[in-house]
DNA sequence: CGAGATTCATGTGAAGTATACCTTTAGGCTTAA
DNA sequence: AAGCCTAAAGGTATACTTCACATGAATCTCGTA
């Protein structure tokens, strides 16, 4: 047995990595050179400029699907802002968040928190009244005396869930601002999402406007290429791998950051297979696994009672298969996941709160039907492929100690 | 037969409540002069 | 008298509950052809 283990990670160290540098084809690596996204590229970096002249720039709206470089492109230009504006000294701060991560910035008052934080300021996570939390923001940053960029991305999902208040007041802070200035960046993935936003904010919010296009697959392939050459050594991809990634991609709306996971996950599933090269089955299982991985990730991050309501959700679908579930039938088996693991449970009111939230977050499918004379309900059904149901079930089952 | 009323099961908005946390304030105790 | 600690008072955000009204198509009702 030890034997067998020791020989293994000899192997393992002979063998080398097929990778010569995963983090080219991880999500959050910033390539030098963003291929196809010149014109956004410039835009941005038009529209901020003012900046090194210590001037407001406009603020900036930003859409495009996900995987369209949104996020990449944003980051590469303020990088650049910000050390170009560090050489010629000029006090300028960049801060960067994401509205969706729940319990980080997914309230006005989180938010506000979580810019008074980057300032290194102690703020309790509750507690304080919202315009003493705006306070204690502005106040340091009166005191610095600098132009703010504060980049919201995801926007779409906080104003979708807190409404559309806070955009207004966060426009209106410049106003009540002496020596420093705020610019704001806004990164939304629902292309109409402005649609139904206070016109007063729109006007000021997206003074600028910038669309991003999906990637063809022809663009996918040579961004694959290019991160490939920085990813793998030389010789490991077999032909027709890129090919495919790009094709399953621009399936999907041009996804770039899927088309470079799908990539890396086919490379990690080689490599561990102990293959030296990649072939094109590997693809379909990168395809699976990434999923799962996603879906596991979102379930095992999720509340309690979003887990009990989860559970409740597999096992009615389990228990009839092929017939379409209802939020009562949810909210029935709901009460009796709760009094097996002794916790109280939530009214349907707060359920059907809950079930919409799962929606959003991609796991399950529901939609308000009518059913005519039999009223009307979330018709709901799993978002999580057939295959993937089991092993979702045991670790809700773990982390609810059922 | 068809237009309009009815109906059901639950969606959904608004307001209220519980909890956990915050700051302020008043009182009480200690301490030093 | 001044200083310090503590506990109560008064306030907030968040997650949840309560209440009440809204929804919308299948079904029912009833007048009419």
């Amino acid at each position: 047995m030890t034997r067998q283990l020791t020989d293994f990670l000899q192997n393992y160290i002979k063998k080398g990595s097929l990778f010569k540098d995963k983090k080219a084809l991880q999500s959050n690596y910033k390539p030098k050179a963003v291929p196809y996204r010149g014109d956004q590229i410039n835009q941005v970096a038009a529209i901020l400029a003012p900046i090194l002249r210590m001037e407001k720039p406009s603020n900036l709206f930003i859409y495009g699907k996900t995987g369209t470089g949104k996020t990449l492109v944003t980051k590469h230009v303020t990088e650049n802002i910000r050390r170009i504006a560090k050489e010629n000294k000029i006090n300028l701060k960049i801060f960067y968040l994401n509205c969706k991560l729940k319990r980080v910035a997914d309230t006005e008052y989180r938010l506000i928190a979580q810019l008074a934080r980057e300032f290194g300021e102690e703020v309790p996570a509750t507690g304080l009244p919202t315009d003493e939390i705006y306070k204690i923001f502005l106040n340091k940053l009166e005191e610095e005396k600098m132009i703010l960029l504060i980049i919201l991305d995801e926007i779409d999902q906080l104003v979708h869930k807190t409404g559309d208040e806070i955009l207004y007041n966060l426009t209106r802070l410049n106003s009540e601002l002496k020596e420093s200035e705020i610019s704001i960046i806004g990164i939304s993935n629902d292309l109409l999402f402005t649609d139904n936003i206070d016109p007063r904010v729109k006007s000021s919010l997206s003074e600028e406007e910038i669309v991003f296009p999906p990637y063809n697959a022809i663009q996918l392939q040579k961004i694959l290429k290019q991160r490939s050459k920085l990813a793998f050594h030389e010789k490991i991809i077999k032909e027709g791998v890129i090919e495919k990634c790009a094709a399953y991609a621009a399936r999907e709306h041009g996804d770039a950051r899927r088309a470079l996971e799908l990539l890396r996950v086919s490379g990690e599933l080689a490599e561990r297979k102990g293959d030296t090269r990649i072939e094109v089955k590997y693809i379909d299982q990168a395809e699976e696994k990434i999923e799962r991985d996603r879906v596991v990730d979102i379930v095992a991050t999720q509340p309690k009672q979003f887990k009990i309501t989860l559970h409740s959700i597999v096992t009615v679908c389990s228990n009839n298969t092929n017939q379409s579930i209802f939020t009562g039938d949810v909210y029935n088996t709901y009460k009796e996941t709760c009094s097996q693991c002794g916790i109280t449970p939530l009214t349907q009111r707060r359920l059907s709160d809950i079930i919409a939230e799962l929606d959003m977050l991609g796991i399950i499918n529901a939609k308000v039907i009518s059913k005519g004379r039999y009223g009307r309900t979330r018709e709901i059904s799993l978002a999580i492929p057939e295959g993937n149901i089991t092993q979702i079930t045991t670790i809700l089952k773990n982390s609810l100690s059922l």
